[in-house]
DNA sequence: TAGATTGTTAATCGATTAACAATC
DNA sequence: TAGATTGTTAATCGATTAACAATC
């Protein structure tokens, strides 16, 4: 199949899901099908199956078409799926045709990573300020911009009209910092702080920890030496001994972030 | 209940789960009832119940009980949980009690980042070495560790018993960076670069992308504002109309991670 | 003992998967 | 038409949750 792209008689509306909305599973997974899509399309490969695009994503078939069952019929049986197409209705399902200014709070080395992270821009991501309250910190630059202070928030957010905020601080300036993030109309926010934040009704919050992975692998890893079942030590010291676990010298709070934003 | 600890008479083999092992889902959890515990643990508060840790960690107490109960009966009826007990046995199901030598290869911003997070060395991950193929890097220094040539690997693989390794490369990198570490003995990976990873049975690779939790946000964000029930545009564009899609003009491919390591 | 809270059961819910009829 | 591959069904599996007996 060259130029001659399938009819979709069943194009317009056919939400396919029955009842109310797209299962999270299933969203959570779009973004790994459009990168892989992304990859297709810049090789200017014009369709794909769904074992071809299954692999390239790394899930089984069935998920994936199941999955794609959700946002309607956008395939051709016999055929396989308009690799154009598709990366257009996943994005447009996704909110990612339409621009989204975030503003990214605590520019320490993460908060630079995150603005020099080129999966942002090309997704429909536009930074609209990097903030900070360190004074030595502001008027420096990151990724072409300059690091503005939280006491811009107000203004940015409102004339920017961001709904988007990332919050990099270390974990004890988080709360204080969502707070204000919704009070200035933020209704979404990714926090990379390790802090459960309190929000009101109608903002959500999406958290990544860097270090849960690593925890994750590391239960995994124990196993593999421990051969046949990991039962180490069956027994485990009492409660007593634990008292004397191995601890960090850190000082203070968890001081999970390097410093970064003081206030 | 102020030094008295209960006397755990169920304490010696329980392993409480049936046939095999701890499902996944609970696994997930246990870094955030580390965490929650170790700030109980800092304040000094010697028991917590059910309820106020899984407010703490931010999820229901039925599911916290479960969860606790798939490691065995660490808890007291009627009084709640040790606090300083419950740290030691989650550290120890997560092998956060032995030291996990970690080699953290490209040393962008990320890898910075990475290199100076506290939450790693707080939890048994040591940073071994931090690795770059750039000579511009190669030499400098990041949270007081030499930035060394990725030529180094092998050897240092091998001296320090290495089997983590995280890849922070741009993603044209990763697969090569990946079979090198897989080769060098490294068993398990977590894998920043937007790139899935190929690796033999016995490796475990788990990934994390900073953009996709942004793009899950997106999502819920365009419903809000959609209000009713978000069927905008229920037509949508025929797939010739999706060819004009709007794309940033990165270049080349993805290039997703700000440009760290060539090699 | 009375009150509190765990550990477990059982019901429910949601996600995964194999299989195949529909159909290009 | 014959071959290929989707979209959907139905069975299975795993995770969540409420409820409560066990027990400190």
């Amino acid at each position: 199949m060259a130029t001659g792209r399938p009819t979709h008689p069943a194009d317009r509306g056919r939400p396919a899901n029955r009842g109310r909305g797209i299962p999270e599973a299933t969203v959570a997974r779009l973004p790994l099908y459009l990168r892989a899509l992304t990859a297709l399309s810049e090789r200017s490969v014009p369709t794909v199956s769904s074992e071809e695009l299954a692999a390239a994503a790394g899930v089984n078939s069935a998920k994936l078409r199941k999955d794609f069952s959700y946002l309607g019929s956008y395939g051709t049986r016999g055929v396989g799926y308009d690799v154009e197409y598709l990366v257009y209705q996943i994005s447009r399902e996704l909110g990612l045709t339409q621009d989204w200014p975030v503003v990214i709070v605590g520019i320490g080395n993460l908060g630079h990573a995150l603005a020099n992270y080129g999966g942002f821009a090309s997704r429909g991501f536009r930074v609209a300020a990097l903030l900070d309250a360190d004074p030595a910190v502001v008027g420096s630059s990151a990724a072409g911009l300059p690091v503005r202070h939280m006491d811009e928030l107000e203004q940015i957010a409102e004339e920017e009209q961001v709904s988007i905020g990332v919050i990099t601080t270390p974990p004890g300036a988080a709360q204080q910092v969502c707070d204000r993030l919704v009070a200035a109309g933020v209704t979404s926010i990714l926090n990379f702080a390790p802090t459960v934040l309190s929000v009101p009704d109608g903002v959500d919050v999406r958290k990544v920890d860097l270090s849960i992975e690593l925890q994750i692998l590391a239960f995994h890893e124990q196993r593999k030496s421990g051969e046949d079942g990991a039962e180490q030590s069956v027994t485990g010291p009492t409660p007593k001994a634990a008292t004397k676990l191995r601890r960090a010298p850190s000082s203070g709070t968890d001081g999970e972030f390097p410093a970064v934003m003081p206030a």
